[in-house]
DNA sequence: ATGAAAGCGCTAACAC
DNA sequence: GTGTTAGCGCTTTCAT
């Protein structure tokens, strides 16, 4: 009896096809020992012969279990985000996990419910939150959370009790950009920040400013201006700063783009970089070392960062299916975890000693 | 009787509350018209109280299909790429499909067996290719495409009979830049190629190259340069450029990053941009306007590819169960569909008239 | 080593 | 309007 072309083959086509039960061809596909070599071989046979692929829907369904991941994201059309997600969509493959993606219209998109509704009527095993902290983006989360059976894990955002955050550590990477500032010898060092209500634009402030103050220096509010992350924003930003803190001779910029557009700035007004003023940018994306002059950047590894995510997020599923098994509760407090990522300075020839 | 709190609600749960069938919920759940006022009251209420969110897992079991798409990709870290997947998410937002996403590791990755099968046994409801086409990373589609039951759109590869494509038209894009060049006055005009196997550098220097002889000026070996998309390798294409074509006064370069590396050596080398040299690239990211010069460049917008993919791919899934319903069978073939999307010039600093 | 029965959570088809 | 039955394709018991 033909098999109906137009209907995908089924467990049962197979077992039908080889004389066995359904449940034989289940033990053979999903590589059980308890099944004689010569019925085993019979069922692999059909199943190549009929192109059989397990329906994981059903299995996932039958198994309460689907090997897929949620990926919340926002922004992918930026530079950073993209690079996250490739590092998350390696590991995933390499632990044999499914993702589902979910990207958010914008940062401060605040209707989580509904984003948190989708993905767990899908049964995701496991919620990877990629989205980074901006204003408030954090508080319908912290509703949801207490009550979340979902392993859930956070990229990029301050730390919390009962937060399981993988992140850069954005303030050693404003430390490490003065620092490279102050050995050159410069004392005149301003900062053009990112929009302040992001985290990741405070903590490299802070970076900055922190190590201005341990070094014995004066730190004013003449000496930073806040930009949108854009290139544009950096341009403006420079111009600004340049205004209110002439006597600067080093600036450290919050991301490549804004450092980008001080850079042109620079030109149109034929200041000279680095000899009257050092730039050092944020993010290291490839091009930098193609602006002109070539710029110096912090270094942080986007990609790295995603695996590390991915791990941390799919050990956090199996403990907790290990906990299940034994009876035992698992509350969100205990979940807690912080794997902070150190970011490395690129230096290149944006930066020299102060001229005198 | 309380309900485990460690188990999800299920539809059962909530007609047992509401004291009504399980089918009568799935009616209300579903917002079936055949359900009395009151009733829909009850169960929604009852749905709210116990915050039952119905199993998508076992609904697309149920009704074969899941309202979900497979989108391929390589290459996220690139910022084209990633850009329109940000279309896709969009699009599918819209119109409410999931998205299951597969990375390949490398772009000529060629076990497309494995991925598709990956998302077929996901039930996927259409997959999206998202993968230029380079080398013959066609060839094992090829082989599967007439099997498949699955309707699959392609982004960005050649037109082939039988396979629907959703594509940038990059010859013509390479015809604007060149004829932006020839507008100006410039007769000499180089080409910088990204590395051939790409389908869409032969289609960029192709249309450098057609545009040119309809212009009745002469296209030699000795006027163009393979680089591999890099700006390191446009810096070092620039050079090799200009040595094998010192008379050249104008250049179109096929990606902005080699753009960028051209704009650096001719930094170093005091070559005058656009005085000496015009430059033309091609993708428009948004860091181009503020390259020192700003970047003359082809605009395109991946973004609303990515959208015009999601829709057509929708399209085939929405035709393809019409015919299902009459009982026509679908044809591979019947599904050819080409949008081609026109590309505009964006013109800034970097082109001039050539000197004298 | 293999099979039968029940169940995962939902919906389609048919009753009443 | 609402309930009953069967089934989506698989796995998990529990027999044998």
């Amino acid at each position: 009896m033909p098999i109906d072309p137009n209907r995908r083959i089924t467990i049962k086509d197979v077992a039908e096809a080889a004389g066995v039960s359904s449940q034989t061809v289940s033990r053979v596909i999903n590589n059980r020992p308890d099944v004689a070599p010569s019925t085993r071989r019979r069922v692999l046979a059909i199943v190549e012969e009929l192109g059989y692929r397990p329906n994981m829907l059903a299995r996932s369904l039958s198994q309460q279990r689907t090997h897929s991941l949620g990926l919340v994201t926002a922004g992918l059309k930026y530079v950073g985000p993209s690079r996250t997600i490739n590092g998350i969509t390696a590991q995933a493959e390499e632990l044999d996990y499914m993702l589902v993606l979910k990207e958010l219209r914008h940062f401060e998109f605040m209707d989580v419910d509904s984003v948190l509704d989708d993905l767990l009527s899908r049964q995701v095993d496991g919620i990877l939150w990629a989205v980074s902290e901006v204003g408030d983006n954090r508080k319908g989360l912290a509703q949801r959370l207490p009550s979340l059976k979902t392993p859930i894990l956070f990229l990029t955002m301050a730390q919390r009790k009962g937060w399981p955050v993988v992140k850069i550590d954005n303030r050693a990477g404003g430390r490490i950009a003065v620092e490279h500032l102050l050995e050159l010898g410069h004392k005149r060092i301003g900062h053009i920040a990112g929009p302040l209500k992001w985290w990741e634009a405070r903590m490299r402030k802070n970076g900055w400013e922190s190590t201005l103050r341990n070094a014995g220096l004066e730190v004013a509010d003449e000496h930073w201006v806040a930009g949108d992350w854009s290139s544009a924003s950096g341009k403006r930003a420079i111009e600004q700063l340049l205004t209110k803190f002439p006597e600067m001779t080093g600036v450290f910029i919050a991301n490549d783009q804004m450092a980008l557009g001080a850079l042109q700035y620079a030109h149109e007004h034929g200041l000279r970089v680095p000899e009257q003023l050092s730039i050092v940018g944020f993010d290291d994306v490839p091009e930098t070392a193609f602006y002109w002059p070539a710029l110096t950047t912090v270094h942080h590894d986007h990609y790295t960062l995603g695996c590390r995510a991915v791990k941390e997020l799919v050990a956090m599923i199996d403990q907790r299916r290990q906990a299940e098994l034994w009876g035992m509760p698992v509350e969100q407090e205990s979940q807690s975890l912080l794997v902070s990522i150190d970011p490395t300075l690129t230096v290149r020839d944006s930066t020299a000693a102060p001229a005198h």
